[in-house]
DNA sequence: CAGCTTTATCGAACCGGTTCGATTAATCAT
DNA sequence: ATGATTAATCGAACCGGTTCGATAAAGCTG
């Protein structure tokens, strides 16, 4: 590999001017600017990000981290950032927690060693001790999908109590009046907030809410099997049921597959978010999706912003919510 | 930050001691251990990465390399890559080249910058240039699921030809004798190997394969949406499709759901590779399922000991072939 | 106790860049 | 022509570690 000394002797100049003359051809005559340029492609010099980074005391890299990488809400992010930063000449790292806040913080500890310029966030913890370590972190971040009180930085997800209130509207627009909730961990924002949609809708309709038709699905596939099973063995069943995220939602339509229920003759569903191959999943499930490639876009657009320009540090921190988009399916029936 | 000097001057050695001591405290004296243990918990010190990796030449990065970080597969794969790495001290970057040989070439480029001790790479590319490219890294490199013809790595996949074999040899069991194949890019060694356990399955059986009956989907949805289509129009419609992918497969479902096709009852399907939420569509389509966990685990093992072990240099590639599995749904009928 | 080996520690060079103050050369106003 | 600016270039220090040869002290042998 050919090292910058290897231009200067080549070109016949000091180091220094090289490394001015790469980074800031304006300030280099057009003489030696020529003579290094030559140079460069005569040894095929490029420069050791690892060393510019040291030296900088900053890399052009960025962090992405996610709870989940396989989600193709997150896939559709991380795909936007990433062809933002390239074109912005930066490089984005990709990095899965599996949604363990102790794993996350190593790597973002990681990141940081790295000199990362940035880190887009998807966040997974929420206690002050995660609130203080995200807010101490000496590098731009960009906080997306979970809104996390006390953060103080740029903000960008949905409207998520709009998402749960379209389609308990939607459901109870078709007659439905015994809808149950598959809900998500309450320390989560965006669970709260759909369930808050869904609790405020039907409050807003006269229409009370069962307790029992009320369980907690974690998000996850496994306790969202169990959840919608609580639902199902009950003797006064729910005629709909509303998935607070795609894995409790599809986990509860498999639940309904498993006892025999037909969707949407027997019970209807709906579910918040999307998910893959949702066009061949019997039936197509009605549903409220996020406008992910907008999400990306502004997470990408604000984090090179806070990167790249020097006086974007001192702007005050934004939240950007987007408005979620409803997809009709054929899964609710009107009663 | 403390830095390496103000471990030691707090500890009155030199910084020469400090960097031995912390990497090899066996050739350090009981009494400078202990003083230097305590300037180190007493400062904070923690070595700067990017230092070291610059110093060493080798930095403890591993990177994963593929085209689609979202697909299950790989993320199966990943997840057992990185809980092994970090066993090891290692630290996994993730990098998405969205199928690109072009972005991949860049990304291996970045990673090689970033002295990354190794890499796990589900190769794009099959041409000369890249043969040579990926020949001519001068780092550990474990190639998995294509295997490309030329590249002299290690190599982790599973067997093709027999996952195409043992669907097809199923179709051929419950009677279907026009099965129409939906296949995978040529030039990709997995879509010529279940193409091929296909054609040699059909002809062992002494069946003829109808030519019109072999369209290329590319592994892709939209091209195997495509694909699909013109099997489907035909005045002689297969009565079994088998899917060389997950994607193709999918895509043709929903092919013959618009259509009005009934699956099985109309037309059997069948595909290579899982996919997220199998489970709940409808019909569980009978496939044949790679091992991801046990690839992963060979992958990570082999990457972990090419790097740490000084030998493993001259330790000649080797390639590790899994035996797929039979997952019977019902989306196949007797004939 | 002399002579030799081993152990512990250190200084200096190095990895490959950046940055800033100093120096020299060129340009300008008077 | 002269002093003041400005432009171009350079040297040296620095980023934060690693590594290796040198040196001094300690341990062993006979």
């Amino acid at each position: 590999m050919a090292t910058i000394r290897d231009v200067a002797k080549l070109a016949d100049v000091s180091v220094s001017t090289v490394s001015l003359a790469l980074s800031n051809p304006a300030r280099v005559s057009q003489k030696t600017l020529e003579k290094i340029r030559h140079a460069v492609a005569a040894v095929g010099y490029v420069a050791d990000p690892l060393a510019q980074s040291l030296a900088r005391g900053r890399s052009r890299m960025v962090g992405f981290v996610v709870g989940n990488v396989g989600n193709p809400f997150f896939g559709d992010i991380r795909r936007e950032l990433e062809n933002y930063a390239l074109d912005h000449g930066h490089f984005v790292l990709v990095t899965d927690s599996s949604g363990k806040t102790e794993r996350e913080r190593a790597m973002v500890e990681h990141l940081i060693g790295l000199k990362a310029a940035g880190l887009a966030l998807a966040p997974s913890g929420y206690d002050q001790d995660y609130v203080d370590f995200i807010g101490g972190l000496n590098v731009p971040v960009v906080c997306f999908d979970q809104k996390v009180a006390g953060i103080e930085r740029d903000f960008v997800g949905s409207d998520n109590h709009l998402a749960g209130a379209m389609l308990t509207e939607h459901l109870l627009q078709l007659g439905h009046r015994r809808i149950a909730f598959i809900a998500g961990p309450s320390h989560m924002h965006t669970a709260t907030e759909r369930y808050r949609g869904f609790v405020d809708t039907m409050a807003n309709a006269g229409v009370e809410v069962n307790p029992n038709f009320v369980v907690d699905g974690q998000f996850t596939r496994t306790a969202g099997y169990e959840a919608a099973m609580r639902l199902l063995v009950q003797l006064e069943r729910p005629t709909a049921i509303l998935g607070a995220n795609n894995a409790v939602a599809l986990s509860a339509l498999q639940a309904m597959q498993e006892l025999g229920f037909r969707c949407p003759e027997d019970i209807s569903l709906a579910m918040i978010d999307n998910v893959q191959w949702s066009s061949v999943i019997t039936p197509r499930i009605t549903m409220v999706v996020q406008d992910t490639l907008a999400l990306g876009g502004i997470i990408a657009r604000r984090l090179m912003h806070r990167i790249t320009s020097p006086q974007a540090a001192i702007e005050p921190p934004q939240d950007f919510v987007l408005t979620p988009k409803f997809v009709p399916g054929n899964s609710c029936r009107r009663i």
